[in-house]
DNA sequence: CCCATTCTTGAATGTACGTACAACAATAAT
DNA sequence: ATTATTGTTGTACGTACATTCAAGAATGGG
């Protein structure tokens, strides 16, 4: 019994996400977020707890869809360089036009909070050695289809991490299709064997 | 005529800088900067300006000394792939024991601040554009000698100025000297020829 | 139809912060 | 020595923020 939420909790939460992932941690006040997700300061703290509390739920959220997805692409080619070039071209596209405009919202919580709080810290490292888990096992199966020059391996897996951190951080400078592009080209052509000529 | 200053401006910009560099813009209070700097909110506003203009000033010193030296590394080497290979042997050092334990103070700017400060943006944007440069120089110098693979070339700065940021970012989780040596080593073994065997 | 329960709201509260300022101190040219 | 000028200090101010709370509004079981 009681009177029933009058909003979608996950809805709302994807509402904190977005502002969260825009504009930071704490450049977003609790006004700018109660304004995204259309309720009252009361009713996020029932709901979510603190401002803390709801960046951490946001942040889980976000590992466990949009994160989560982008890893999918890795994973489910139908060989080991397919994955990784899917992989990079979506990322690529999602800086010019999409969702990654702003970079990544784990790239940007642990470079801005993640020292200062445990939690989110743990939340990070997970999620970045998910993520080199799954280049490390695409590399494998390149390995194994012969799609790797002889100095490339599963080791190269922190290279595409660290790679892919960059490409976050570049894209908020907004550089334009070209650089990323030549970032993922150049990442992939470490990996390839020599082409002849 | 009039009292002469008792601090010193640039030691004192020194020891904020130290403090943005650690805890990043919002996280340092007017109080932290006069505690480290060993002056009152008073003398801060008499000789820099505002928190903010502070921070600016900061953020030049540090392009134009802790970053400039680490860009003299590439280019006063003996070779082309020499040069990078020091470049990136101070920078995991550095990440390990030194200065770049809480990353770099670039690529904390450019992720916290720089998408809402047109000038740190620009001053971002110019150290990221001469950063790449030294390693195109380089990359040219190694084509050159003969140290480069065939896919690889100037180009390819690019992708070691990601590797970089990647690194920044990787760097604020202390993930201790294998992995960071591991991305290093990758990125440089992805421009060199494949060795026999 | 009640009433215990849960949710929502809008305003209130306390606090921490960046900044301004008035009083005092030191300087050096006269 | 005087004085105009500049630096320093500690405090005070206004504001913006995260959080709390009392009052009102829904809900559904009895």
């Amino acid at each position: 019994m009681g009177r029933t939420r009058g909003f979608d909790v996950d809805q709302a939460l994807d509402a904190a996400l977005r502002v969260f992932w825009e504009r930071g941690y704490d450049a977003t006040s609790m006004q700018d977020l109660c304004a995204a997700m259309n309720i009252r300061p009361g009713s996020v703290y029932a709901a979510y707890g603190a401002k803390r509390d709801l960046f951490a739920a946001a942040l889980r959220r976000y590992v466990g869809s949009v994160s989560a997805e982008a890893i999918a692409r890795i994973t489910s080619a139908s060989s080991g360089m397919r994955g990784l070039r899917d992989y990079f071209a979506h990322l690529v596209d999602a800086m010019v036009d999409g969702d990654r405009r702003w970079g990544c919202l784990i790239t940007n919580s642990l470079v801005e909070r993640a020292a200062r709080d445990p939690e989110l810290a743990g939340l990070v490292t997970l999620h970045l050695a998910n993520l080199r888990a799954a280049f490390a096992a695409a590399l494998t199966r390149a390995r194994a289809d012969g799609e790797l020059r002889p100095g490339a391996g599963p080791e190269s897996a922190d290279l595409l991490l660290a790679v892919v951190q960059g490409m976050n951080v570049l894209a908020k400078n907004h550089p334009g299709r070209p650089a990323l592009q030549s970032v993922a080209d150049a990442a992939l052509a470490g990996l390839a064997p020599d082409t002849a000529g």
